[in-house]
RNA sequence: GGCGGCAUAGCCAAGUGGUAAGGCAGAGGACUGCAAAUCCUUUAUCCCCCGGUUCGAAUCCGGGUGCCGCCUCCA
């Protein structure tokens, strides 16, 4: 059993073997900080983060490198409407891209490494090109020469023929070839610049991931990846000048996802369909938005909807009611025991193989899932309803979480104590905690002396007000219900 | 115009040759003072349509229809 993954170079699924046996060296496009984080940064985030996880998780030691473009035309126009500069733009995104996405349970890269602060290792790669005639400078901008790299469109498998013929391509009459790009840009009065060989400047946009990637990771490294729009142009012409200047093979696994939908159309910041990650996770936990994501595959595109919201949240109760279980069954004092024999508790047992048949198919995290579901209803079987009571049974179903637990945090899902995820930190107009139990020992009292009219209304009352009550055999708990 | 992808139950979603995972929602049952949760049973004679290949196709091939993406900044 062993990693298949997508290609995007070849468009088909291939065996994953790493350059260096037993490590892996990863590159993953981040982000322009020139605004806050919508909801398809988040997609593709947890869509690598999850990948990162479970290279990790399958005994891979991983070097993961996400960057920022924190200089463009973008930024600098930010800056402008804001009054502020370059600097102050990118600064502030770049803290709210890691509010953000801390809160979303996003590991930290090894590197995040910045275009501003790679200008000598960028320049040196335009120089690079420029002397060996792949590039061409003209008043202070630098071209790449698509003409001089043959192999140019292998990753998007298109054809420089129909490339020039398409209605789209820009005319700028300082290119020799409409299909060239900027490497280096010259600097306007005003605008910040860096000396380099061809005058004061700033980088193009796709050669700072080439000049960092193959800085962090070598001129060869193993994992490229990328939302699905960036396979063209920037894909593209990562490859290009990589290839060109090293004449080696710049990225071996071309991974790219999918996009989120609304309604159907892909969501973006130049239709304005977008959301804000900020303002979801206003709405719902981080996880019920990551256990959305991780329930598509992550290439296919998946539609946003409060319904698959909530629909997801429904799932994940399920999931942490698992985890309260096996909390409970811990504070009772039970140890870990053997799963009992036999080929009903398989789909538990065997989770761990199961889990991992799906992810090395492609990271299939939703067939994934499904094996986790599957096992958790074997679990719940061995729950017992009075773990205190029932030390034994109480071992056995900490000995199946004890396999489950591992595999969620592939998925980066259960990682918060169950109480937290259902009584979490109070939203506004919530009922407090002490209110909640006075009215479960007022309830109590009620049930005690068989007065279950009155024990009725306060259940209601609490529904009424956001709180679910659960009568178990050590006692009533509560949840808030959103 | 060029290139690519997708179409599976009420909703979401796996499955790329061997006879339809899983989740949500719904129905019935067990449990419960009542609930919730949980468990059991149940919900697609069939995978957009039409042909073809095959002992056998949701899965392969041909044609059609619909939707989407890239070709321009974009995760």
């Amino acid at each position: 059993m062993s990693l298949t993954v997508f290609n995007t170079m070849g468009n088909r699924k291939e065996p994953f073997v790493p350059r260096v046996p037993g490590k892996v060296g990863m590159y993953v496009c981040g982000v322009t900080v020139y605004d806050l984080s919508h909801i398809g940064h988040a997609r593709a985030n947890v869509a690598f983060d999850i990948i990162v996880r479970y290279l990790r998780h399958s005994g891979y030691e991983v070097t993961y490198i996400r960057n920022f473009t924190d200089i463009d035309d973008k930024i600098l126009r930010r800056a402008l409407e804001e009054g502020s500069d370059y600097l102050a733009v990118s600064t502030k995104y770049i803290r709210a891209f890691h509010e953000d996405f801390d809160r979303m349970g996003l590991l930290r890269p090894d590197a995040e490494p910045k275009a501003t602060e790679h200008i000598p290792e960028i320049v040196a790669l335009v120089d690079e090109l420029v002397k060996r005639g792949k590039a061409y400078a003209i008043g202070g901008d630098v071209y790449y020469s698509v003409k001089g790299f043959p192999e140019y469109g292998k990753l998007s498998g298109k054809n420089v023929e129909d490339l020039l013929s398409g209605a789209r391509v820009d005319v700028d009459d300082r290119k020799r070839d409409p299909l060239d790009f900027a490497l280096w840009k010259a600097s306007k009065p005003g605008e910040p610049a860096w000396d380099s060989p061809w005058g004061p400047g700033r980088p193009g946009w796709h050669i700072e991931c080439s000049a960092m990637s193959m800085k962090h990771l070598g001129e060869t490294f193993d994992i490229h990846g990328g939302g699905k729009d960036l396979v063209f142009p920037h894909h593209e012409n990562e490859i290009a000048q990589s290839e060109a200047a090293t004449e080696k093979l710049f990225a071996r696994y071309w991974l790219h996802n999918g996009f989120v939908n609304i309604d159907n159309e892909k969501m973006s910041k130049s239709l304005g369909n977008f959301f804000t990650l900020r303002d979801v996770l206003g709405r719902v936990k981080p996880e019920v938005l990551r256990f959305f994501f991780a329930s598509s595959h992550y290439r296919s595109p998946i539609d946003y909807s409060d319904q698959s919201l909530t629909e997801a949240k429904a799932g994940l109760d399920r999931l942490y009611r698992v985890k309260e279980k096996a909390e409970a069954c811990r504070a009772a004092g039970a140890e870990s025991a053997e799963l009992p024999p036999g080929e009903e508790y398989a789909p538990l047992g065997e989770a761990a193989r199961r889990f991992t048949e799906a992810m090395d198919d492609d990271f299939n995290t939703a067939a994934a899932l499904g094996r986790l579901f599957d096992a958790v209803r074997v679990l719940n079987r061995l729950a017992p309803s009075e773990p205190a009571a029932e030390r034994e049974q109480a071992g056995r179903f900490l000995a199946g979480y004890g396999i489950l637990s591992p595999l969620f945090a592939v998925l980066g899902l259960l990682e918060a104590p169950s109480a937290e995820y259902f009584q979490g930190a109070g939203e506004k107009g919530r009922l407090p905690e002490g209110e909640i139990a006075a009215r479960i020992e007022a309830r109590r009292a009620a049930r005690a002396s068989k007065n279950f009219s009155e024990a009725d209304r306060i259940r209601k009352e609490l529904e009424a007000a956001g709180v679910l009550l659960e009568d178990g055999k050590g006692g009533t708990t509560w949840k808030y219900k959103e």
